[in-house]
RNA sequence: GCCAGUGUAGCUCAGUUGGUAGAGCUACUGAUUUGUAAUCAGUGGGUCGCCGGUUCGAGUCCGGCCGCUGGCUCCA
């Protein structure tokens, strides 16, 4: 974001304060920055604020922008600060926050003045143009015991055609949402009758999710990892030995019981559906006794898991209450952790790159103030993470004390088509549940020594994963990955009987292929062909048939002629392995 | 949980100051047999999110729930 833009959207920050307080009485302001994409400021004030409140909100700024008013600096004193902030409470808390014997400074523009470290453009007339976007609640300090202010949102540029541009990138972003294209596209569907955040993967979804599992196993078995499948319940007492009872019981649903045994021994015993599949891993573990030599071992599991996620933070696929982690666990030596960890960072990276994302950033956490486990073992963790970083030439940003209590960790965040930021993977070292659990193996010494154990997610969960998948192709999924990978459409009922066996030949090469035998003529065809997104379209008339070939049609490039349906395969083949 | 919106047919949406619902697409039927982004005609299809209230009468007004959207908080 360049300077000028920051401060143009700082400055119309300001210009909307300044329009609210001569529209509305008593308007006590705290703080208007600017954001990745606009601006907010938050007011508190007896009227509630609404979007039939925007015109006139707006009118009043675009007054001030065409009166073009200076935004005059001054430096002043702490008391003349306090006295000339005195009816505004919030600002004399800022006041408070800035540590004696820096200079303080306010900004006027025309009567309105403002705390504020600046810098700011000009005059209003710089500011160009300024646009509200929506109104909500926020905490004040973004702390939930605090009294809630009115945000306002609104967006702000030079002038109004670039206005008009941003307008333009936010309804572009629109129409990638994962949520809309998801019902266009027939890929999954939530209902309230089954519950919020209870996602259904539909036919051209399940597609897609088969495709990207399919490659995960692949990859996870030609990489030394096991596979599990686990259980997606657990008694009471299991969650009490993990410690998740504890720490995370308002996460989890709420237990189911059920009476076991008969008569007096009857015992009500509570279960409770799995938050996380780690104590399942863990059982897997606990199965036999390992050697040194046995390690390290990594067992994988598309592991589904349900979390009470509060009302009001659900979103889409991107926050649901029941999903399916590509979750793994490794139990290593310590003496071969580096080596491990390197190992996984670069499985990380290989597999992000296949799904398209290429600017991959690390964010390295380390112990916070309340951890468990030996200082040491935190040392050598958080070392193998950096190693590892360093030795795939990774850019990462650190963390300090951002760690969970249990270990230090590395998350991967993968930027979109958009440029929009995700997190995806992660690889987090845990030292609670190997003690809990009482995990060891037997070292070449004979004796029991406790393992390290790592967690690690690539996608994250596959429903969020999907989310992103959707926004980041804009719908349009490679090859590889596309639902429908061909469709065949003849041009008249005389070459079904062609078009069929084309089908069949491709179905039997394992293409994901479906036919449009409507009665319709070819431009109604492809067009619903290409709303679908649909890489390969196969128009069938009377002249391929009688030769034996098809004419591709291919979403990106357009026409590519006739060729035999072998050809077709072979250009097939050659994409989806590239 | 909190603030602000919002909920009408499978989908996208109309529905004027309260007078028991409409369009396009989809689906189905018929005609048409079509050469690269929509062939024509007909037929179906709705407890207007749910519950309650006001009223002679509620999709429309009021209240309470639920869901969804944008935020705040949160995400082991």
């Amino acid at each position: 974001m360049s300077a000028k833009i920051e401060e143009i959207r700082h400055s119309a920050a300001h210009l909307v304060a300044s329009a609210v307080c001569s529209l509305f009485d008593n308007v006590k302001v705290d703080i208007g920055p600017s954001t990745d994409d606009g601006f907010y400021y938050d007011f508190d004030m007896e009227h509630r604020l609404c979007v039939e409140d925007f015109p006139a909100i707006e009118k009043a700024v675009r007054k001030l922008i065409g009166t073009a008013l200076p935004f005059v600096r001054e430096e002043v004193s702490r008391e003349q600060a306090k006295e000339i902030f005195k009816d505004q409470p919030y600002k004399l808390e800022r006041l408070a926050d800035i540590p004696e014997g820096d200079t303080i400074t306010i900004f006027r523009t025309g009567d309105y003045v403002d705390l504020c470290r600046g810098p700011h453009v000009e005059h209003s007339g710089n500011v160009g143009a300024v646009k509200l976007m929506s109104v909500a609640g926020s905490y004040y300090r973004g702390d939930e015991h605090n009294k809630m202010l009115q945000r306002l949102y609104g967006i702000a540029a030079p002038s109004v055609k670039e206005l008009d541009a941003i307008v333009a990138q936010l309804e572009e972003a629109k129409k990638r949402d994962h949520r809309k294209l998801g019902k266009e596209l027939e890929l999954f569907t939530i209902t309230e009758s089954v519950g919020p955040g209870l996602a259904h993967w539909l036919p051209k979804g399940a597609r897609v999710r088969i495709a990207i599992e399919d490659y995960w196993r692949h990859e996870h078995f030609r990489n030394g990892y096991e596979m599990l499948f686990t259980p997606h319940l657990g008694r009471a007492n299991l969650w009490q030995t993990s410690g998740h009872l504890n720490f995370y019981k308002d996460g989890m649903f709420p237990p189911m019981e059920v009476t076991e045994g008969d008569g007096d021994k009857a015992v009500k015993e509570p279960y409770y559906v799995k938050p996380m599949n780690c104590p399942f891993h863990i059982q897997a573990y606990l199965f036999k006794k390992y050697s040194y030599r046995d390690l390290p071992v990594r067992f994988a599991e598309l592991g589904t898991v349900y979390r009470y996620e509060k009302d009001g933070v659900r979103h889409g696929l991107f926050r649901v209450r029941g999903f399916t982690q590509d979750d793994a666990h490794i139990f290593c030596a310590p003496d071969k952790i580096e080596e491990e960890i390197r190992f996984t960072v670069k499985f990380c990276l290989h597999i992000l790159h296949r799904f398209g994302f290429n600017d991959i950033t690390a964010y390295l956490s380390t112990r916070p103030e309340k951890a468990v486990g030996d200082p040491a073992k935190w040392e050598q963790a958080t070392n193998s993470l950096r190693a590892a970083l360093e030795a795939e030439g990774m850019a990462y940003e650190v963390d300090e004390g951002g760690g969970a209590f249990y270990g230090p960790k590395i998350d991967m965040k993968i930027k979109d088509a958009l440029g929009r930021q995700w997190q995806l993977g992660t690889i987090q070292f845990d030292f609670n549940l190997p003690e809990r659990f009482n995990l060891v193996y037997t070292g070449e010494d004979g004796k029991e020594h406790q393992p390290y154990m790592v967690h690690r997610a690539l996608l994250g969960s596959l429903e969020r994963f999907f989310g992103i998948l959707i926004e980041h192709y804009a719908g349009a999924f490679p090859t590889w990955l596309a639902p429908t990978q061909v469709k065949v459409m003849p041009i008249t009922d005389d070459q079904v009987g062609y078009a069929k066996t084309v089908i069949a030949q491709l179905q039997s090469a394992d293409v994901r292929v479906e036919s449009d035998l409507a009665n319709d003529k070819i431009g109604a065809k492809i067009r619903r062909a290409t709303l679908a997104k649909v890489p390969y379209m196969l128009v069938i008339g009377g002249r391929e048939a009688e030769a034996g070939v098809v004419a591709v049609r291919s979403r990106e490039k357009g026409d590519l002629g006739t060729m035999t349906p072998e050809a077709f395969l072979d250009l097939l083949r050659a994409e989806i392995h590239e």
